[in-house]
DNA sequence: CATGAAAGATAGGATAGCCTAACTTTCAGG
DNA sequence: CCTGAAAGTTAGGCTATCCTATCTTTCATG
């Protein structure tokens, strides 16, 4: 309980982004290239060689010289409490405050450092024990586990279906505020009147009104069966 | 409105910090001596001298050697967006996340670095564009006034007033939760039965319950005539 | 299997913030 | 108006992060 309330802050910032660029390149699965992480994280090549030593020095990073680093248990663990914060933290600025989806990426990843648990339970609890982030992606729960979420694009959607917008995955702002504009955020019911065929629009009936989505748009909207 | 959004992070957290610090202890009317600002922010003069000189070369501060420093128009500006975010968080995290008075302090003074100016915003919207913190200070406008607010301790009142309690101004965590636990919250309405005399408590009706508040406790309530 | 380009590591350097030790200025009392 | 304690500043050091230039390793390919 203690622990879990004042863990806050062992790690500075960078050391934090490190972590998390080196779960959300290799998942935890693959050594990720030196060059790759430091790409991510718009810093030179030595810089994250530096890095990387110091991070390997606290386990929380193994590295295997000129091969690439992964996460260790330890490292994993504070690299998805920060995506836990992350995706919490974007649900919260999209239902709570109202923020639309091209918007919560940049506030999050400010956020996502200085938060401390108590207040990731209370927006958790707010949001009503959230599974899924607004762009679909599985929120890790409290001890670190990943939900397996299986997407479906809303073009693969057939005739006569009724599904439930999972998420909106786009990291074009254009695209995601046009598809706010149609009104096709998390949480939406939509009918599938029609399905794409040769590369035609998705006909579908949201909120009582039909409407074409263009092939584009929806096969960046991830879609569950309607219960 | 750009300008406004955008002017985020021009500073580091440290300088933030130190005008901050500068505008609490000076109200920017008095020069405040190297040694008082150190020991608030609990850091040592040499260090708070070398910053001072940073931020006085970037016009953020007026530094009187051997004297004294205190914020320039600039300087204030800055100072007063933290204020107002500080605040604002506070009101915020009591209001929307269920936070008690005690446990605010300490997550507005880190989210208040953080966050952008749009989130300004909404909340400040969200809590229906508030006056005052839960702790009766006035909350700096956006343009960086500060509205001034007469304070009236519930100690003060006497019988046949009824009040609201504007704020609960004490820093020992006890007293507040002792507070809280009464039911005198900001926008608790009182009615004072009878003064205190002679040290006595403060006889007074809490939401149609009869309550003694020990003259100590009634010191930290601070009241507005209801209307 | 030799080799050169690409990737990675090391060397050397900068800056922001902080510190302690040592020096300078101020100013109240005598 | 002299002086010593208190306050303020300067000097010199340290660490974390970042950088560029240079050296080392790997590995595909001839």
């Amino acid at each position: 309980m203690v622990e879990q309330l004042e863990r806050r802050s062992l790690f500075t910032q960078s050391q934090e982004d490190y972590l998390k660029a080196l779960y959300l390149l290799g998942g935890g699965e693959r050594p990720v290239p030196t060059r790759e992480l430091a790409q991510r994280l718009g810093i030179s090549s030595p810089s994250v060689s530096e890095m990387v030593n110091r991070l390997s020095a606290q386990a929380l990073v193994e590295h295997d010289r000129y091969r690439g680093q992964q996460l260790t248990r330890e490292g994993r663990k504070v690299a998805l409490e920060l995506v836990r914060h992350h995706r919490l933290l974007e649900m919260f600025l999209v239902q709570v405050l109202g923020y639309s989806l091209d918007e919560v990426h940049d506030e999050a990843e400010r956020l996502e450092h200085v938060i401390s648990e108590r207040m990731e339970q209370r927006i958790f609890e707010l949001l009503g024990r959230p599974e899924l982030d607004p762009h679909g992606h599985a929120i890790p729960t409290l001890t670190g586990r990943v939900r397996h979420v299986s997407h479906r694009a809303l073009s693969e959607c057939r005739a006569g279906e009724k599904v439930t917008v999972q998420g909106v995955s786009d990291e074009d702002p254009g695209k995601l505020r046009e598809l706010e504009r149609r009104g096709l955020l998390p949480g939406t019911h939509v009918a599938v009147l029609a399905g794409s065929e040769f590369e035609g629009p998705v006909e579908v009936k949201i909120k009582g009104r039909r409407a074409g989505v263009p092939l584009g748009l929806a096969r960046a909207v991830f879609v569950a069966e309607s219960h």
